[in-house]
DNA sequence: AAGATCTATCTTTTT
DNA sequence: GATAGATCTT
């Protein structure tokens, strides 16, 4: 029966393996102990990944549970975890536990295999996001009363000098206390039991050089991308008898800002002494578009194409955005019309901001769009603060979580910090004194808490892991959690985002539930993992729908859009100063660049480049980028878009308009905003010693004496 | 404590 | 190339 099995499997192989050329073959079947894959744009660098674990799997009887598959987004993950159940539906969760993003591999290696124990966490232990983590830094500031400069840029500022303090370097950029800070918040998170990303992945290293866990294979996707903690944990994950795989494409390193190491393909040659394979067949674009790719590589040989020039690329010069804008709805039109799904359609931009002209225009024709702008757990005031009730809940020692669950603004309980601390802190010194005590008098607690008001939800939360029934199989039902933290009180009734606020929560909960069934565990801990995995997967784990089948034009950066393919791409604002945006250093041009040839090598078969005479941004020049001239004429058909009287005077209204409405939205953005237990949020109109004035909606204008303290400024 | 001067950063975004 | 924040100057 399993011979049969096998042999049919290598049928179905053979057959896959038509449709692989030859040098993905190579990369599928090569066995050296380490191999790097020049993978250009579009040479099925995704589809060889795949092929090659299951080729490993099912033919050479590697066991999935042996490989750790590394990508950087939590997306490629998904993709490779689809792709391979796709082809493969036998495939359990639990057998890809090590396919993963590097931090999520990291965390799950210190949950289940590393000795976290050593360095004085417990396997409790959750994981804080950098914004976090900035506040704890801020708190330990104020109390040790440490000289730390920009503080606004602290988060910023923690993550990039961490290296130079690692190497001992001195303070030199900024004379201030910043060196002194590490060793105290890395106290601190022990303390607390709780890791940063960066944690996740710098203490996994360390445990990892005293108890090594050497799978048999690491496979690496989009390698280049790799930063030095990165490439650090790679090298503490493999053992002498591990095989490394690694896939990428040097020509698409785009974020070297936040910390690429520069030369990864070479670094990995000469560390594990790699084997070099490359993948140069582009399948995706026509050959216009390639040819003009290849005059922005940097690396490697030439793109080779497998498809005809069926169109040139088309260089359009506009007036200004608004006018591009309207002639973007208009071509957008045509192509819908003559069949082209919406969704095969997409226009890059360099900044997030080029979108709002889009946007508003796009509406205003009737064109369904869609910009991919992420979002995160902090867009939800509501959840955000429910997972700190949570993470406290799940993690006592996280006295930072606990604080701020009781002393949101929106949502916690009425009480102050310096009382939120006093609590906790005096909770810490006898936790087991005090759960004894309440299990006792269970009745008489609830009721002193209700009247103190900052009781209620405090000891929901600490009482919350001492639960008996949730530490068994049953799983509770997500009313039930709902209603034991008192959720319907918090999240005020009365107000109008009530509504909204208890289905954002209950949809949360019950995927938590899920969560816990599927992975069969204890509702505790499944909260706990649960509760970390948000930290590191943010929306992704929850997301109602992914937003992939909508018909919509898609509107993105540059950045947004690698990975992606697109039939008809739309590249606007190509102008010297937008794109290459005015940099200084010659590095961040050269990244400028593969910018501009990433998004180039999205098109299928369509590529329209745009740029304005009027810009009417700062620092734009009127000129075409560069970068249009780079690319050989042949292969070009550059168009004036004309533009008679009647649609110019069209054009100013609309200027008008969009810049009206765009400067409300700034606006808005700006204004502080207040919360009144009755009349619920509205903003703040004035506020001095006395006094505040805040408009509510439905209520109108109504002024608080400050004394009263019923008024609660936002920040 | 106000005013002058220096300086970094802006943009891109994942975990 | 502007601007916000920190630091220096009086």
């Amino acid at each position: 029966m399993k011979e049969e099995l096998q042999e049919n499997l290598q049928e179905d192989w053979k057959q896959e393996w038509k449709q692989l050329n030859s040098y993905q073959l190579d990369a599928v079947l090569d066995e050296s102990p380490a191999c790097v894959v020049n993978a250009n744009v579009g040479s099925g660098k995704t589809t060889v990944l795949i092929e090659k674990i299951l080729y490993l799997h099912f033919q050479k009887r590697v066991p999935l549970e042996e490989m750790v598959v590394l990508t950087f987004t939590n997306k490629a993950a998904g993709e490779i975890a689809e792709r391979l159940v796709k082809k493969e539906p036998s495939i359990t969760r639990e057998q890809v536990q090590y396919f993963g993003t590097f931090h999520s591999v990291a965390l799950c290696l210190l949950k289940e295999k590393l000795p976290v124990e050593e360095l004085g966490f417990t396997k409790d232990f959750t994981v804080i996001d950098p914004e976090e983590e900035a506040d704890l830094a801020l708190e330990i500031i104020a109390e040790r009363k440490l000289n730390v400069k920009y503080k606004n840029r602290l988060k910023k500022r923690l993550e990039q000098e961490y290296r130079s303090y690692l190497q001992g370097k001195e303070n030199s950029r900024q004379k201030d206390d910043l060196f002194l800070l590490y060793p105290l918040l890395e106290e601190e998170k022990k303390k607390q039991n709780k890791m940063s990303f960066s944690d996740l992945l710098r203490i996994s290293i360390s445990l990892l050089k005293r108890e090594s866990v050497y799978p048999s294979w690491i496979i690496v996707d989009e390698v280049q991308d790799s930063d030095g903690l990165q490439m650090e944990f790679l090298e503490a994950l493999k053992g002498n008898e591990t095989k490394l795989f690694a896939v990428g494409d040097p020509n698409q390193v785009i974020y070297s800002w936040r910390g690429t190491v520069q030369n990864t393909f070479y670094l990995l040659k000469q560390q594990f002494e790699a084997k070099e394979l490359s993948l140069p067949i582009n399948y995706r674009s026509n050959a216009s578009i390639l040819e003009a790719a290849n005059r922005f590589l940097q690396f490697g040989n030439k793109i080779q194409g497998a498809r005809e020039a069926e169109s040139k690329i088309i260089i359009k010069k506009h007036y200004d955005p608004f006018q591009e804008a309207e002639y973007l709805s208009e071509r957008i039109c045509e192509l819908h019309a003559g069949g082209l799904a919406y969704s095969e359609i997409a226009v890059f931009y360099r900044l997030q901001k080029q979108s709002d002209i889009l946007e508003k225009v796009f509406s205003k024709n009737e064109i369904p769009y869609q910009v991919s702008i992420r979002k995160t757990i902090k867009d939800i005031p509501v959840l955000n603060w429910f997972i700190k009730v949570l993470r406290f809940s799940c993690n006592p020692a996280d006295v930072q979580m606990g604080i701020e669950a009781l002393t949101d603004a929106n949502y916690g309980e009425k009480c102050t910090k310096k009382k939120a601390k006093e609590l906790l802190e005096n909770a810490q010194t006898k936790t087991k004194d005090i759960s004894k005590k309440t299990e006792n008098m269970p009745e008489q607690k609830k009721e002193t808490s209700q009247k103190s008001k900052a009781g209620g939800l405090y000891w929901k939360m600490t009482k919350f892991a001492q639960k008996e029934e949730w530490r068994s199989a049953d799983i509770p039902l997500e009313e039930e959690i709902f209603a034991y933290f008192g959720l319907n009180e918090a999240l005020h009734p009365t107000t109008s985002s009530y509504a909204e606020d208890e289905r954002t929560i209950l949809e949360f909960l019950r995927k938590l539930c899920d969560y816990c069934k599927t992975e069969k565990c204890f509702f505790i801990e499944g909260t706990r993992d649960f509760v970390n995995s948000s930290a590191l997967y943010g929306m992704n784990l929850f997301e109602k729908e992914p937003d992939g089948e909508c018909d919509a034009v898609r509107l993105m950066t540059l950045h947004a859009s690698k990975g992606l393919e697109f039939d008809h791409v739309f590249l606007i604002g190509a102008n010297q100063g937008m794109l290459p945006l005015h940099s200084q250093g010659f590095e961040m041009e050269e990244e400028e660049c593969r910018l501009f040839f990433v998004g180039i090598t999205r098109a299928r078969n369509k590529l329209e480049i745009s740029y304005y005479t009027n810009p009417g941004e700062r620092g734009v020049l009127s000129e075409c980028s560069r970068y249009l001239r780079r690319i050989p004429a042949h292969l070009v058909e550059w168009e004036d878009h004309p533009s008679d009287e009647q649609r110019r005077s069209n054009l100013q209204q609309l200027r008008r308009e969009v810049q009206e409405q765009l400067r409300e939205k700034a606006e808005e953005k700006d204004v502080k905003r207040a919360r009144h237990p009755k009349y619920g949020e509205g903003i703040l109109i004035s506020e001095d010693e006395m006094m505040v004035e805040v408009e509510f909606e439905g209520y109108g204008r109504k002024q608080f004496l400050k004394a009263f303290g019923e008024v609660d400024i936002c920040k």
